[in-house]
DNA sequence: AATATTAATCGTAATATTGCAATGAATAGA
DNA sequence: TCTATTCATTGCAATATTACGATTAATATT
């Protein structure tokens, strides 16, 4: 056990909680906002600015970039990433959607 | 280590951090998902509509309702839960808050 | 009272995540 | 070429999460 049970879940369930827990961490949240921010970055501020280690960051850089979030170039020695517009919206979305329909409820508990 | 540093990051950062661990699992999506739809409140039939144990959803269940996102009130001998409307909100708000500001970049990446 | 039902909790096992030191790969500049 | 810089990767230890059987506590039913 340990593992979670996907196949018992819709393929939208999954995807929504693989969203989640892309941002289910403070640093990764804190890089994400750093990018929005400052529009561009490389990993070695994000060195500075949070103050975890090269290869933790690397790790939460490292994530991100799987689910999409973000995306990055090569620049000489350096790293630029920046946040992926597309994938941005598509969150934004998703949250959206997922709690919009408010239950206006009969407060029955 | 495997503990998160929540002191290096801002009270919003990790507040966030654990709002989206709460929906970082596709059984609790579910549920939520449940809660909304039938308004009305579930009682124990989740173990039904999910197939996890009951001993699973009521941790599942425990951890929503630490979040504040749902409430459960005794009812004789089954439990009534429900969406809590004013935390389902400020999730609302907080996730369109973080996604709000998209980067019309300059695409530097 | 005896039994059934419901759901929380405990204990345990399996797996995942977090964090970092050490190392490796690549480029830039001397 | 040699060295410094930058970031990815590997390997490990500590901690967290997921899942469930077993037990417990409480109310409901007989």
């Amino acid at each position: 056990m340990g593992a979670t049970k996907t196949d018992l879940f819709t393929k939208k369930q999954n995807e929504l909680a693989a969203m989640a827990k892309a941002l289910a961490h403070p640093a990764r949240i804190a890089i994400l906002q750093v990018l929005v921010k400052t529009n561009a970055c490389v990993c070695g501020s994000l060195v500075d600015e949070l103050g975890l280690a090269q290869a933790t960051i690397s790790q939460h850089l490292k994530e991100l970039k799987q689910v999409g979030l973000i995306q990055g170039t090569i620049e000489g020695t350096s790293v630029c990433y920046c946040i992926n517009p597309k994938a941005w919206l598509q969150y934004k979305e998703f949250f959206a959607m997922f709690f919009k329909e408010l239950p206006e409820n009969k407060s029955c508990c």
